[in-house]
DNA sequence: TTCCGCTTCAAACGCGCGTTTGAATTTCAA
DNA sequence: TTGAAATTCAAACGCGCGTTTGAAGCGGAA
């Protein structure tokens, strides 16, 4: 009893302190990726001190893992969007709904959307500890799109051609919200507001439904 | 005309330098990307020594400038593609035809393939270098997505909406030849000979034409 | 109060990076 | 051949990175 009485209270400072940790690395993760955020930014606005990732992770590569399970399971939680939820709509809703859910991050900077970034990050250069992540448990983030996909082809497409087609869709949101804040500087100046954002997902809904034979 | 003549032939082992610095610089950063890429790698695989770099170019930096400019010029040189070429192409063709050039780095690794590889890493992480050099001289390279797109779109189709389906297009592309690599690993296994290109090219032409409702 | 594990802390380590340095070497006009 | 300019070279510099170190601080048990 003494024992767990001591782990239990002490681990409430060290609670304390891994959960200030690991919120602080999710931003930075967010903004720069993985390779790009460093654990002297992070313990900055964590407050820590440097060695305390190592001391609590075993280093940065173990903090990003339990930023990844938390998004993991942020995703599991229904917190974001579900497979079934997907499939009770319509194929073309559930595109939309597909593509909106991703775009979110353009207008919302909470936690989902730092997850959702992080995972865009890790689709144009994916980490040594992001590939051994997924390998182990494939966070079901990444049927999503294979999903919807799907219910457009037909049943006897072939494999590689499911795969082009779900790359081709997993693309699209992941671009703009990784380069948001690139693209609202000139050349393209784009702002992105609540507005712009249903507009976006109709561009992107109708080029992926129609194509622009249709626009 | 002494100091010409010692000019021209003092520039002789100059340029053999300079030029094997600018053709080990295009194969780094096509690889690596500008910030992946070291001047170590450079001056080995040229077989110069590391203080070339600063010495013929000024550094990192003025390296890189000089591989842009090669590769604006090859664009330019009608060696890659050309807006009028497209024009004299039905709008589905000069899709096609712009699908097929930007995918040619999936099959062939020539001098012009390692500057699309150099575009495609610019489009997901713009170095400041590249940024500063199209905003001087932007290369008509980023005019041809544009071309494209514009004829398919209505006369009247807003500035946003050509600006998203630009980059729409222009996105699809780069994403396979950045990550051929990776994507010829499980969990997709692609294998890209000639006639997977043929095919992305057809699955890309489809989806960017018609949308995912006809495939 | 004393003791002992847990946690924090400032400092330093080792590494790779782009760059600088100053001497050695090469080149070529005079 | 001579001398000055251009070029090459090995070595080192300064910086930021992730990590390690060993002492200091802390809190609860005896």
């Amino acid at each position: 009893m003494s024992n767990l009485d001591q782990a239990r209270v002490a681990s409430r400072s060290t609670e304390t302190t891994r959960a200030a940790l690991i919120k602080a690395a999710t931003s930075v993760f967010a903004e720069y990726g993985y390779g790009g955020g460093s654990v002297r930014l992070i313990t900055q606005r964590a407050m820590a001190n440097q060695a305390a990732v190592n001391y609590h992770f075993g280093g940065k590569d173990g903090l990003y893992r339990e930023v990844l399970m938390a998004a993991t399971r942020a995703f599991e939680e229904n917190a974001f969007l579900d497979a079934e939820e997907l499939d009770s709509l319509s194929p073309e809703d559930a595109l939309r709904r597909y593509l909106h859910q991703f775009l979110l991050p353009l207008v919302k900077r909470d936690r989902v959307s730092r997850f959702l970034r992080i995972f865009a990050w890790e689709s144009v250069q994916p980490s040594e500890v992001f590939s051994a992540f997924i390998a182990n448990s494939p966070p079901r983030i990444f049927h999503l799109a294979e999903g919807v996909v799907r219910r457009f082809l037909p049943q006897d497409a072939s494999a590689e051609t499911v795969t082009f087609a779900t790359l081709w869709l997993a693309q699209q949101p992941m671009f703009f919200v990784r380069d948001a804040e690139r693209l609202a500087q000139p050349p393209f100046s784009l702002k992105f507001d609540e507005d712009a954002l249903e507009r976006l997902v109709d561009t992107l809904a109708g080029l992926s439904l129609r194509g622009l034979a249709r626009v």
